[in-house]
DNA sequence: CAGTAAAAATTGGTAGTACCAATTTGAAAT
DNA sequence: ATTTCAAATTGGTACTACCAATTTTTACTG
């Protein structure tokens, strides 16, 4: 009676041996970000298992990111997760365990941590770059908007040297353009919301020149204001 | 020449067919959660694929955690994505991506807006519960020190009532876990951070009795400010 | 008829082989 | 030394076979 509940454990699917042989070169350092791994037919000699089975992993560091699968090449390591998120965050609208108002709330957090952290990262260079845009969208078709939209947020992630919240601020933006880009059109282009926005962006701007953390928090806070408020009147037209 | 770059773009990996099948159930409502797909065979023959593809394509959704599969039953769609994003963050972990620094701004700016969201949403047992859990940390042996920790931070993340704030922040946590098992001991150990810490928890709960979000913002920034400081001193301890 | 136990069918898990398609490698030709 | 082209390498897909866990059906027993 001793081993009986050992032999439940003992079991091992197939494909975490490859995910865990993976990282222990990696630990070793034997593997790092661009290495080649070993053809597929060769880790499933290695590992005893058939080159199903490895593929089954490959397959899933692949979608995850973690590998490159380039046919008749091989399989490189990289480090791309944006699209891991993205495939995450959409199935898991799909399946209505998160709506938009989730979305924005994380939305919230992660574009007030980047401007918090940015105002203590970014450069000389970002900063003009920012300023570019910002002055741009006063005067830009609705086609523009959204592109110099991004742009603007995204330089200020990039400018928090925080590759994680850069990477799922990313997935977000990519999320939304899925599945919210009416709702995401709208906001950026009815004329009451569109003169709050610049002001929330000229906010943040200039919350970047002077260091001014409050002046973030306020723009921030009035960025999120009128995209929640917009949001509450399109509650039912978010399509899914 | 005109054609050319097309030929390039018709080619779509077999797996993919599973994935966007999947989503065109769940959108025409044939699937949901819970549901059971097709069983492997049948797919691969509905798809016209291999059933080799398509159990790349279910081992993937497996991982990221979109289905579970049981041998012998079926593949059921379910939405349990944290494994997902462990795992992920592992990975870029690994791969030095990202560092614990990153790791905790990320942390810090989801513990604020989980508690702000929660100062709204929390429930009377909630509140009972926290402070149970507060009081409890006050005299309670080290190992237990940490069990009641998460405890209270997922309290408040679950209050939030926003499941992708807090699949994230369990992420975190795992991950934490897996990573920098020493440092959170020390910090949950060590006897001077240990009071700071219990006065940022304490915060954290009166803001929660008191709706105070004010209050809120302090407490973390207490509770982070301790943190941050210890992992600055240990800069050079955190296990790779 | 109800309940139970055994057999059969279903379904995921793994292995192996074969061949295609893209890329890389290396030898031969210039 | 460069180019060209054939061969080898390597990922992509398909098919078959069998194992292992689960479910369903059948048969039996009381």
């Amino acid at each position: 009676m001793g081993d009986k509940a050992e032999e439940k454990v003992t079991q091992q699917k197939s494909y975490t041996k490859v995910i865990d042989y993976i990282k222990l070169q990696i630990r070793a350092g034997n593997l790092t970000s661009g290495s080649k791994l070993p053809a597929e037919r060769e880790l499933s000699q290695i590992l005893g298992i058939s080159r199903n089975s490895v593929r089954e992993a490959i397959r899933t560091l692949d979608i995850m990111g973690v590998i490159s699968s380039q046919q008749g090449a091989g399989n490189y390591l990289t480090g791309n997760f944006e699209n891991n998120l993205v495939e995450s965050l959409s199935m898991m609208f799909l399946l209505n365990q998160i709506d938009y108002q989730q979305i924005s709330q994380l939305r919230r957090a992660l574009e007030m941590q980047a401007l918090t952290l940015a105002i203590d990262n970014i450069t000389e260079e970002q900063i003009q770059e920012l300023t570019l845009v910002v002055a741009e969208l006063e005067h830009t078709t609705e086609e523009n908007n959204i592109i110099l939209d991004k742009k603007l947020h995204y330089t200020i992630a990039t400018a928090s040297q925080n590759i994680l919240i850069t990477n799922i601020l990313q997935a977000l933006s990519d999320l939304i353009d899925q599945f919210i880009v009416d709702l995401r059109r709208e906001i950026l282009s009815s004329p009451d919301s569109k003169i709050i926005l610049q002001e929330a962006h000229n906010g943040m701007m200039l919350s970047l020149i002077h260091r001014d953390k409050n002046m973030a928090n306020e723009a921030i806070n009035k960025h999120f204001g009128i995209i929640d408020e917009k949001l509450r009147d399109n509650a039912d037209r978010i399509r899914r």
